[in-house]
Parts: C-alpha cells; structure tokens; sequence
DNA sequence: ATCAGGTATTGACTCAAATCAAAGGTTCTA
DNA sequence: TAGAACCTTTGATTTGAGTCAATACCTGAT
C-alpha cells in the first residue's frame, strides 16, 4: 500500500512530449526532475485519490487508464472522463484544497506524483513549466466545453461517434492504431459519461455494426469508415 | 470602439475579493496594481472575443452579464457559461493562444483587461497571485463537472432548478437578494446551457409557478420554495 | 473445468422532451 | 406611436431514449 519509492528522471520519460513543456534548457530540465516525487502503482478497481480527500499532488499517468467520477448522496454517477497515459489528473483539487472527484484505475497503472507545492515553486523559476501549468488548465476547460457540448446538443449516434473518434486519436496520438481500440470501461461507464443508458450504449454499437461502421467484439472496435463517423458528429441532423 | 483608458486599481477596487487574492501585504497589492492594463467597455449584444481571435488577455467582469458560446459549422451553438461581476472569463484562449468561445455580453458591460503576459510575469513575483490563478482555473473545471452531471443526469425540472438555485447563490454572494432576480439572459439561452429546448424551458417555469415555487413574470423571477427546488435537485427521482 | 457474478445484447413498451404550430406579449426603433 | 422583430407561452403530436425484462456471454475464482 505504501506509494513506490522509485525515483525517476522526467529528462529520460518517454512520455515527456506528452506531459512536459517542450525545448528546455539542460538546466531547466535538471530543475524539473525535482518535480516527480515518486511513483505510484494503482490496482485495476481502485481509486488513484477520491472525493472530499485532501488534495496535495497532481498525477501524470505513466501507463494504464483512468476514468474520473462524481457521485452524489442521491446515487448521481457521472463519469466527467476518460484518461490516459501522459495525461495530467488531480486538477479538481486545487480550488479547495480537497478532491472533488474519485480517479479509478481501469486496469492496472502507474503514476507520477507530482506535489503541487512543488509545481508551484519550480513554476516560479522556469517560465515554460508556469506556462505549462496553464495550458494543461485551460486544456482541460476546453475539453470539457466539448464535452457541454456533446452533452446539450448531440443525439446518441452522434455522442458515440464522437467519443469513439476522440479515443481513437488520443490513442493514435500515443503510437497506437488509428482504427483499433480496446475499451477499457464498461458500457455504463461510456453511458454515464455520454449521458446515455447503457442499453442505448449498445444498441447504439450494434446500429454501427449493421451500418458497417464499424466492428464490434466485446470491448474490441475496429473503425470501419472513420469518415462516416465524422460525418455524423459533424452534421447536425436538423439543420 | 477604442478601449477607454481608464487607469485603474485593484486595491481601491469593490469587487476585489472576488477576483483578486486576500490577504496581501500592502507591497504585493501595489504590485497588483499593475495587471489591469486597462478598463473596457462592452455594449450588450456584443462580443468581448470570439472563437479563433488571438488570445492576450484575462478580463475580469466589473459589471453586466455575459454569456460563453460555442459555435459550431453546422449550427450547434451551446452556452458553456453565464458569467456576472466578480467572475474572470477568457480561460479558455490559454491552450492554443487563441479563443475557442466567443464571450456576449448580455447587457452592457465592463471589464478589467489584464495581459495575460502579465499576470504570468507578476504571479512568479507574488505567491498569493500564482496559487489564485491557479484555484480560478481549478474553480472552473470543477464548476464543468457540475455542468456535465447536470446535463448527463438529471431531468428538466431538475436542471431548471439548478440553474436558479446557482443564479440566486451567485447574485446573493454580491449582495442581491436570495430570492429574486431578473434573468439577463432569454429562454433560448438558459435551455442551450441546460441542454434543452427553449418551449422546454419555458414549460418547466410554467410547472414551477403552478406548484407555487416560483413566481415568473417575464424575465423577473421570485423564488418562493428555495428548499423545494434544493429537494428536486438533490433527490435523484429514480432512486 | 465449472460456476458465479458481472457484463452485454435484444425486445416490448413507456414517457419525457422535442417538434410543429399558433397566438399573445414586449421592446426596439424609425 | 406604429409596426417590426423578437421573445414567450401553450397546445397537439411525434419520437428518441429510458425502463423493464429475459437471455446470452465473458472472465476470473475456486
């Protein structure tokens, strides 16, 4: 249960492009392999920080997958998103000091644990890594009008496409297929955070399927016509 | 159409614990002085940014009301945000240097333009200013999350009652009533935010006012039943 | 290898919200 | 002060997604 003591170098990461500033200094590189305190494993199924919890740190994922969720006392589950390797977490906490969401592993992973007060300082004396921070922030308050926007104005087909092609990308992005993709959550997971039923989540697949959209096995997905896909995010259907 | 030059600081400003840190030392707060470069004046029905325009600066609302929008080609336009005094808009221009909304103003307005160079520059000076900048954008992923549960799981009633219970809740915490208020904003564009259709909205007020939670004159709306609302918001009806 | 529990699919039916439509009310502005 | 443009309400009808239910499928534990 105690967090791994490995002491890591950002400056050997290969996921440095993806969760730190580009084109430093050697110097301001050495600076920045103070940031990481250690690394952190986290069982599939069990939570990386949850709600009410005290915030401290902030998370680059390592490997592994993440969603994110808030639950109310009245049994609301709403997964507010999906993240993976490279991606920051934990941003939530910073306004009161507490998480005000749970991180669940989806399958087994490791973490960065990167003490916030620690980002501050080094933030304080390397320019890139501050501007860093606030692309990171800003990024993640973009992202998530997208998400408002999925949510408010998209039909079912329409939010799946955009989930799948948004997975897929990120995936691509990270040197995988662009065409392939194993789910990582369950189909109640993919409902809540689409704002959708979990029964709705698979007739939805099984409308792809018989479109020839896509495949679908399990949790398997191949895209089939990318184009199709973004044709129906893209296309409002009543214009 | 040039921004008034009006020279102005935050130390002597009304708003000040709203957008600005507390507790500061008399030499940080003259430091602070220097992030408002200048005033500018919006009238209603114009934009404070738009989608794609470059991004230089944060603005801090002094008064009036505005909306965040985001358009998309074909024809979906979702409001991300009503924002009123007090509160920072343009967050989302940070990632990509250039905005990704367009900001309304919905009634005549003006705001604090505050170079975002700047605020870069004084908050590796001034802790407090670093560690603020950071909660408003925390604040406002968090403030997304409740968005995305509101449009993910709840009902009409359910969303309407939120968002006035949110409106009330902000406008009390500047001094306006707990109880009354005057809605800038048309029905088209509460139901955009809620993810809802504008006959929805104004069908759901009409529901409110016949079980005497509210009463609904036009835009001016009294809340007579706030722990009737807090109960549909908080009682999830599928249990 | 087998069984249990979680996960996924599919069908039948219901319902909340969208859509279509019409009429009344407000507010600019010319 | 008239009238145009916009906003709001309300009714009738449609529909996409939710609900309920049954069955099938995986996966991991024993």
């Amino acid at each position: 249960m105690n967090p791994q003591a490995i002491k890591v170098a950002c400056s050997n990461c290969n996921l440095r492009e993806l969760c730190m500033p580009m084109g430093l200094t050697d110097q301001d590189m050495n600076r920045l392999d103070d940031l990481v305190a250690v690394r952190r494993r986290i069982k599939r199924g069990t939570t990386l920080f949850t709600n009410g919890e005290k915030f401290t740190s902030l998370y680059a994922i390592r490997t592994g997958f993440f969603k994110t969720c808030l639950a109310t006392e009245d049994g609301r589950d709403q997964v507010t998103g999906f993240q993976m390797a490279g991606e920051i977490i934990g941003l939530d906490g910073i306004v009161n000091d507490q998480h005000s969401c749970d991180a669940v592993a989806l399958e087994d992973a490791e973490v960065c644990v990167m003490p916030f007060d620690r980002i501050e300082e080094i933030s304080r004396e390397v320019t890139a890594l501050q501007h860093h921070v606030h692309k990171i922030m800003s990024r993640e308050i973009v992202r998530e009008h997208g998400v408002m926007l999925l949510l408010g104005s998209m039909r079912a087909e329409e939010r799946l496409a955009a989930f799948l092609l948004n997975l897929v990308q990120r995936l691509h992005a990270r040197g995988f297929s662009q065409s392939e993709l194993v789910l990582r959550m369950t189909r109640e997971e993919i409902g809540s955070y689409l704002g959708l039923k979990l029964e709705t989540v698979s007739r939805t697949f099984s409308k792809f399927v018989e479109d020839g959209t896509v495949e679908v096995k399990q949790r398997h997905v191949r895209i089939l016509d990318t184009e199709g896909l973004q044709r129906l995010v893209n296309s409002n259907h009543c214009h």
